[in-house]
DNA sequence: CGTCGGTCGTAC
DNA sequence: GACGTACGACCGACGT
């Protein structure tokens, strides 16, 4: 019969080897984890891999030891521990508690004595011993039955192996060491001697002893036996440190020591705080409905009833439950509500009838919850609500009374991180695992719409939706309190919501004739520059592989190499490259105009025409409004943010954005939003006075930079003074710049140099954002809106340089986002209050696109020009530019 | 057949 | 390495 195992685990190691193997890792708050990490790892590592029966883990505790009784020095030359990992002791010493592993520690000893004792102890009682650790003086420890296990390394160590290594047995390993010393322990040795020829000496030997009685021997080797000679003392007092004590008093009973299971909850709940997401999820104990009181209304008296419990909660919690994630394209298919912890509901209307329940009629449903949701003074909150909103809108209810919005709320909380959806709120809050959405109606080509659920699998899944939604808002209404982000949800984010579901829901109209013949067009040029492109390359192949294109224009074609691409490594054949190449060669320029085209064609084109109603041939964007680290909203499905605008052919694609009929676009944008705000922000003389005379601002970057009057500011000079305007917003570099222009690096830094000279507060600024952001380990925007840059300090200089464009770039950009949003806002009153049939279609930045009556053009142009100017003061003026016209690209 | 990271290109 | 913020098409490696 197989012996039993146990598994003693030297953590004093392992705490010391995880905290300098990992590098900057720590919480968002700045506590240090990277020793917690790393020594976590080992351990699940351990369980996982060797599923061990008895386990525990051994520490050294703080101060003198009988080792230093022998020896003053000992250990004399450590510095005391850093406190990035003093601090971190606590916390791994509960992580090891959680996972239910006993730890062991005594006063006056070290932890490889503790593993010597428990190891002599175990094979007394019949165990096989596994030492975890990488320490190699425990070598002296192996036997039969005790062998070394590294799991960081993976290796094992057993008697055969040192006997491979070091040829002696393993308790000669000792007066090994007794002769080779230890610097790192401060053990003397002999001077001259190390592992490799102490090894050989006692490999002769077998001990310190040994030697010295035979030391005749060695007189020919006249430094060593000096040596030798000289630090006898030494070598026996080494030998006597480097012995483990296999005799400690203990009385504690192996039985202890037995693995039970760890504990789920208390190390999910430490993963939490630790902030190691994945392995949360991976502890993350399943729900616990039992406490859970999630209830099915189908009879409309009992929705009744309920609704009369909603009008007079304090606030409520909502989640509808569609036929499709794009709420354009949804239908209603149930409803959720929670106004208590534990407690939801779940009405269903338009599941696919399994004759399981009855279920109400759809829309007796809306009547009896009209009243409700549209009433303003009660206070409803939702998960992503814009969605809702779409959807009930399509119901004919519009929501009113919306008061926060929980993926907002994690979003405002931390807007670098990407996911605010609810089961990661509900991981991050409550370590909760939701129910996913794939669980209930599978995924991949067996995925079905959420009408064809089961209702009885609907309650549970929409139920907890609610509640978890009702449960994370009072969480995140508080944090959202604490951290000042109150004024802007409720001034900005919040009142934005319906702002952004209406303009999501209006759309914007395509010509489909005008995208029909570009498509055409695009593709005559591109089948025929495929063509000559195979031919020019003598062979056929996949030009969209940039991977095959390299290799025919760097390997078969001999064209130089520029760069290399810089994850894989490959050669890089963007357009820097390939414009390059055009010089030598006619195939590069072939392979941009291909790829220009075939850019336009697929990804703007094709994607619009697809995407389009076919019924209104109008596009529905999404905006959305949790997922740019600055503030800015994005636009996805279609991306109607990056519609081209600068080549001639970009510009046809903008044409075919065209108005209703009997309607024109109206588009207001903000001139130099950024710029102006750096100037507040910097409280710089030169360029608010600059905008205060509303002068052409790179003009006057010119003037400033290169020392001209303006007579003198050519179009060469202002577009050069226009890319550094640009750089200051980005947090240029020399190298960017001198790229940017095509000039020396050193010309380009004499240009940084002169801007900061002329704008000195500009480079106050910048300075004092980035100082503050090394105290906060955050920056912020004009209303308040932040951003974490926990790496400003890191030691690795280029993360921290990274961290610094971003402590420079967010404040304007996201000033110039809170602005915009702003803007919107009032916009959308104006136009309500002005009783216009105007509409807000896009915002694209700095820039508001309107949808107007013929008759209102005037009126609105009038109205956006005031609201927009006017909606926050400024050391400098705000200006609005506004266009109009018959297509997109005519309006701006 | 789906996922995911990499490269490239479009916008502000 | 080197200039901020996005979205998305396509490729190709990888896993099922």
């Amino acid at each position: 019969m197989d012996k039993k195992e146990i598994y003693l685990i030297d953590g004093s190691a392992y705490l010391h080897r995880a905290f300098h193997a990992i590098k900057n890792l720590s919480t968002s708050t700045g506590h240090p984890t990277n020793a917690t990490f790393g020594f976590t790892r080992i351990l699940l590592k351990l369980l996982k891999e060797k599923q061990p029966e008895f386990a525990v883990v051994f520490f050294d505790v703080k101060g003198p030891t009988f080792r230093h009784k022998m020896y003053k020095e000992y250990k004399a030359n450590r510095p005391p521990m850093e406190e990035s990992m003093a601090v971190q002791i606590p916390d791994i010493k509960k992580v090891v508690n959680a996972l239910n592993i006993t730890i062991v520690e005594k006063q006056g000893f070290e932890a490889d004595d503790l593993v010597g004792t428990y190891a002599r102890l175990a094979q007394e009682q019949g165990f096989k011993v596994v030492m975890v650790t990488g320490d190699k003086d425990f070598i002296q420890l192996i036997t039969e039955d005790c062998l070394l296990w590294d799991p960081m390394k993976d290796k094992e160590i057993d008697i055969a192996q040192v006997k491979k290594d070091f040829d002696i047995s393993p308790l000669e390993f000792i007066d090994m060491l007794g002769l080779a010393g230890d610097k790192s322990d401060n053990i003397p040795g002999v001077p001259g001697i190390g592992l490799k020829i102490a090894s050989s000496l006692i490999a002769q030997y077998k001990s310190i002893e040994n030697i010295y009685t035979n030391i005749e021997d060695l007189k020919k080797k006249k430094k060593l036996y000096e040596n030798l000679l000289e630090n006898k003392e030494n070598a026996l007092l080494s030998k006597d440190l480097a012995t483990i004590d296999r005799f400690v008093e203990e009385e504690i009973s192996l039985d202890a020591f037995k693995i039970v299971n760890p504990d789920k909850e208390k190390a999910s709940a430490l993963f939490r705080e630790y902030e190691f997401k994945t392995l949360a999820m991976e502890y993350a104990g399943a729900q616990d409905l039992s406490k859970k009181e999630y209830k099915l209304l189908t009879k409309l008296k009992d929705i009744e009833n309920y609704v009369k419990d909603l009008e007079k909660c304090d606030v409520f919690a909502l989640d509808t439950e569609t036929t499709s994630k794009t709420p354009m394209l949804a239908e209603l298919v149930g409803l959720s509500f929670s106004y208590k912890k534990d407690q939801a509901v779940y009405i269903p209307v338009g599941h696919i009838d399994s004759g399981e329940f009855e279920q109400p009629d759809k829309n007796r449903v809306l009547q009896i919850l009209k009243p409700l949701l549209q009433n303003p003074e009660i206070k409803k909150v939702g998960q992503n609500i814009k969605y809702d909103y779409i959807v009930l809108a399509k119901c004919g209810i519009k929501l009113e009374g919306i008061v926060f919005d929980t993926m907002i709320g994690s979003y405002l909380l931390n807007p670098s991180t990407r996911g605010h959806s609810l089961d990661q709120i509900a991981m991050t809050l409550f370590g909760h695992k939701t129910i996913s959405y794939e669980e209930i109606t599978g995924k991949g080509k067996n995925q079905i719409g959420f009408e064809e659920v089961a209702i009885s699998e609907a309650v549970n899944y929409a139920s907890e939706d609610a509640d978890i939604t009702f449960m994370a808002y009072e969480k995140l209404l508080q944090d959202i309190k604490d951290f000042n982000l109150y004024d802007l949800m409720t001034k900005i984010e919040i009142p934005l919501v319906p702002v952004l579901a209406a303009m999501e829901m209006e759309g914007i109209k395509i010509d489909r004739e005008q995208l029909n013949t570009l498509s055409k067009v695009f593709k005559q040029e591109i089948d025929i520059l495929e063509q000559e492109i195979y031919s020019l390359s003598g062979q056929i192949f996949n030009i969209n592989s940039s991977q095959q294109l390299g290799e025919i224009l760097f390997e078969k074609l001999n064209l130089p190499v520029i760069k290399k691409t810089k994850k894989t490594k490959g050669y890089s054949t963007d357009v820097e490259v390939l414009t390059a190449l055009s010089q030598k060669h006619e195939l590069p320029a072939k392979v941009l105009r291909y790829r220009t085209l075939g850019k336009l064609k697929t990804t703007y084109v094709d994607a619009l025409s697809k995407i389009a109603n076919p019924e209104t041939d109008r596009v529905h964007t999404s905006f959305n409004q949790t997922i740019t680290a600055t503030g800015r909203l994005s636009s996805s499905n279609p991306n109607l943010q990056n519609i081209p605008i600068r080549t001639e052919e970009g510009k046809k694609i903008r044409e075919a954005f065209i108005p209703k009929q009997g309607f024109s676009f109206v588009s207001a944008d903000y001139s130099q939003i950024e710029l102006r705000i750096l100037a507040h922000c910097a409280n710089d003389e030169i360029l608010i006075k600059a905008f205060q005379n509303n002068e052409d601002i790179h003009t006057r970057t010119a003037m400033e930079v290169f020392d001209v009057i303006s007579e003198f500011v050519t179009n060469d000079l202002r577009s050069q003074a226009k890319a550094i305007n640009f750089g200051i917003v980005y947090g240029m570099s020399a190298y960017g710049l001198s790229k940017e222009l095509d000039i020396s690096r050193k010309m380009a830094q004499n240009y940084i140099d002169n801007y900061f000279a002329r704008y000195a507060g500009v480079k106050r600024f910048i300075d004092s954002t980035i100082k503050e952001a090394e105290k906060n380990l955050e920056v912020e925007t004009l209303l308040g809106r932040k951003r974490k840059v926990s790496e400003i300090n890191s030691s690795n200089i280029n993360v921290k340089k990274f961290a610094q464009r971003v402590a420079i770039n967010m404040p304007i950009q996201g000033s110039a986002a809170d602005l915009i949003k702003l803007a919107m806002i009032e916009m959308s009153k104006a136009i309500s209050s002005n009783n216009l049939k105007s509409k807000i279609l896009l915002s694209v930045h700095d820039e508001i696109i309107f949808e107007v009556p013929a008759n209102e053009e005037e009126a609105l142009t009038k109205l956006a020009k005031h609201v927009m100017e006017n909606l926050f003061s400024l050391k400098v003026p705000l200006v609005v530019n506004i266009g109009s016209g018959n297509n997109w690209a005519q309006a701006h």
